[in-house]
DNA sequence: ATGGGTATGTGAATTTTATAACGATACTTC
DNA sequence: GAAGTATCGTTATAAAATTCACATACCCAT
């Protein structure tokens, strides 16, 4: 098998193609070119076409896309062809945002359940999930198998919660922590630091002001 | 004045390292070399020592760095030697969990106000915050300037909130809508989209099942 | 004072990623 | 059905980011 590696850069743009293209498919439109969708997301039209070009021909040259084969091939590739299930840790403001945001829903994840180690939380309802005492983790996925893990905890607690996850079979990790988390080899991790991307527009605001633009 | 333009790779590293620095100095940590600051955010020494350099010379050779000297150097080129002004735009469990997200509070940011066009929302209390009527930005902002929109609505009403953001003098917008913006050139925008990272990693997932590993 | 040990700062080499250019191919029009 | 136009796929070029390697500088012990 051609063993080609894909740059994370490149996955991530698909993962916007793919949401754009779902846009474009609602609003009942049959035909795109590599410069439309360069135009609706925000990169060049060789991009668009290099990006693609890293899993197959999905064009017809002269034409361009067939917008509902494009999108069903991007979810394809993306693993989006099935459902995942997750659970989410941490069931504070970010957690509750989390079980109930409809970007998952919309893109075949499933939150399977909702943990906390706080008393006062547990047990209550979001949605149609029950908060679970941490300690039943091993237990609720014995049950349905989970394979990726959403911790929503403070710092303090998510190294020892990733240690959990790890250890009943998680194989990745989105973790909005943050942190560096310490996690073996064969498991997946990413982050998702909310204040990141605020300071680098402070800093932008503040290198625009240094240079009196 | 030295124009050297930096990789925003670079300035995502350094707020990441600035929060590292932090919890260093939290516990009681003086000295940090560049591979400490490497293990403790999963990046090499060398790339820690390069991101740096664009900024001065922050070290002691054969030392390494002052925690709390650096810390305040980090901040200060990421502007958070100032406190910023936010405005929510969208009281939805997202806008809500962003409102009340402690980790904004902890580097220097301050919601001041959270907006909604839905009636059942406005008027409820988030904190110390009341939910706005979107009709009241311009009047809110001029009471207080705010550089800093934060867009936390549905992906039909972030451009016409976009828009309106721009009209009354924000500069920066943070935008959690998965579409692409359209501002003009002298705003800058960045995006939060919670699910590519979480297709990241079932594109791993799906790659990894595919090579058999 | 002096020499050994250590970690920085940086220019060069390497790798990776993005842009540009262009030949190939399919529709459209006359 | 041939010419023209549009857009893909791909190769070549350029740019950017990362890693490497080492001279430099500082601390500390003697």
């Amino acid at each position: 098998m051609k063993t080609l590696r894909v740059p994370e850069a490149t996955v991530t743009r698909l993962s916007i193609y793919s949401r754009f293209l779902e846009r474009l498919d609602r609003n009942g439109i049959t035909t795109v070119s590599s410069g439309e969708i360069a135009e609706g997301v925000g990169v060049s039209p060789a991009q668009v076409r290099k990006d693609l070009a890293y899993f197959g021909e999905f064009g017809t040259r002269g034409v361009g896309y067939n917008v509902k084969d494009l999108m069903k091939y991007t979810l394809k590739i993306l693993g989006l062809d099935q459902t995942w299930s997750l659970a989410i840790i941490g069931a504070g403001n970010l957690g509750f945002a989390l079980c109930t945001y409809y970007g998952f829903n919309v893109r075949g994840f499933y939150v399977a359940a909702v943990f906390d180690i706080d008393p006062t939380k547990i047990g209550k309802r979001i949605g149609k999930l029950e908060v679970q005492p941490l300690d039943s983790f091993p237990e609720v996925t014995g049950h349905e198998h989970i394979r990726i893990g959403v911790i929503a905890v403070p710092i303090r607690g998510a190294q020892e919660v990733a240690d959990l996850l790890i250890k009943n079979g998680v194989e990745a990790i989105l973790n909005f922590a943050p942190m560096a988390l310490n996690v073996p080899d064969h498991s997946e991790v990413r982050n998702v630091d909310l204040s990141v991307k605020l300071e680098i527009l402070t800093f932008n605001l503040g290198f625009r002001a240094a240079q009196n633009l």
